[in-house]
DNA sequence: TATGACTTTTAGGCAAGCCTAAAAATAATT
DNA sequence: AATTATTTTTAGGCTTGCCTAAAAGTCATA
């Protein structure tokens, strides 16, 4: 048995290292899930035991293939719980975070599996992050913040790359969501904020704005 | 904040007191949770410096007024969970138990808002027993067991009053369920078995059986 | 290369929720 | 009423997952 705490060690690990490659250093981790670095130590031995991660001494941690699989199935669940919240029961996106954190613990094979069914297989959450399928393949998509656009580029927005309530209900107010189909219009040199046009309308955006709102790459 | 495995304790030390009207004894609690005696007194005594029941050595335990209203959240989240899995999520009455028993505990009142909502305001669960209102109102409804019925009487299925795997699939398997009329048709003396009448067909059951389906009275 | 800064690990402790064994209280039976 | 049986509580221990403080290791920079 895995128990709550260790899944969330898991999926930290999961989610530090398939953004940099590298293995994930104790802090890092402590960091992330608000806990000591002696508690870090502490609990990387015992997943080290379960076979779930590769540890060595003063040089970080990553996961086993044991503990990937464990870890994109917690990251399923979660992204699954997610999309059920906002579709079925009028979650917003700042407002499915908490939730899920809590559902993506429920061990039932068969409850993910007809979530996953009644939601007709989705392929992306909420956020447009990719869900994986049952067997752990992740359909990931190429895209780039709107930071990176130049003028006159367009694109659709694909997902964020943040997920802070404030930032999501900031978008909600601007009326931005997945799918929507943007275009820049200009770019402030001085504080490299953009002007933006969608749904026939214009919006100026602060450099940390764009570089949170992702957008379809090819 | 109240633990999962104090929601337990109360849940449980709820639905006996409901049956008994008498306080609960350590012994019994341990039973139904599967825990030592020594375990329980232990809890009861931290869930009396919380407030949670009312309690004297050796003299078994009731909730107070907070404990009930925490438990009857429990049990209404509960059976919200079940409905939800048997109606949106096509699991079977025999299915949900230990999967509500996990969701049970998520703690988000929108969320269980929403899925009330999103059951249209169900007052009973699949396995007809009440599900409390919001504020914590039960919509009972009076019910006798077919073992109580006299022959000929006639009955519609309200509800079961044992939450076993192998009643509630023998159940699916005779195809009686909540809402089937039935009629008795003939008494075994010896046995106490039952000849029934349902959907123009006749079945016999034992006397374990009739004792736990419940029939609307009124 | 030595010193200081930072990271990581070790050591020792704590709360929650469980356990067993023994003691104390209550209930049942002779 | 006394003895026995049962229930309940106390006492002491264990594991999980956290903590702080101190020691050990690594890295950076003078």
């Amino acid at each position: 048995m895995i128990t709550r705490s260790e899944e969330n060690y898991l999926k930290t690990i999961f989610s530090v290292f398939m953004q940099t490659q590298n293995n994930v250093s104790t802090n890092e981790i402590a960091n992330l899930l608000d806990t000591s670095p002696a508690s870090v130590t502490e609990m990387i031995k015992k997943l080290q035991d379960k076979n779930l991660v590769i540890y060595e001494k003063y040089n970080g941690v990553r996961l086993s293939n044991k503990g990937e699989t464990k870890a994109i199935a917690i990251i399923r669940k979660h992204r699954l719980w997610e999309t059920f919240l906002v579709r079925k029961l009028d979650f917003s996106w700042s407002e499915v975070h908490d939730v899920a954190e809590q559902l993506e613990h429920i061990k039932s094979e068969k409850l993910i599996d007809k979530l996953d069914q009644l939601l007709n297989y989705p392929k992306f959450d909420p956020h447009g992050d990719p869900i994986p399928s049952k067997n752990g393949v992740f359909n990931y998509q190429e895209r780039i913040s709107i930071f990176e656009m130049d003028v006159n580029e367009e694109g659709i927005i694909m997902g964020v790359s943040l997920d802070n309530k404030d930032f999501l209900d900031y978008l909600t107010k601007l009326k931005i969501s997945i799918g929507t189909r943007i275009k820049v219009i200009e770019i402030i040199k001085f504080d490299q904020s953009m002007k933006i046009e969608f749904d026939s309308k214009t919006e100026h955006i602060s450099k940390e704005i764009a570089e949170n709102i992702l957008i379809k790459i090819n």
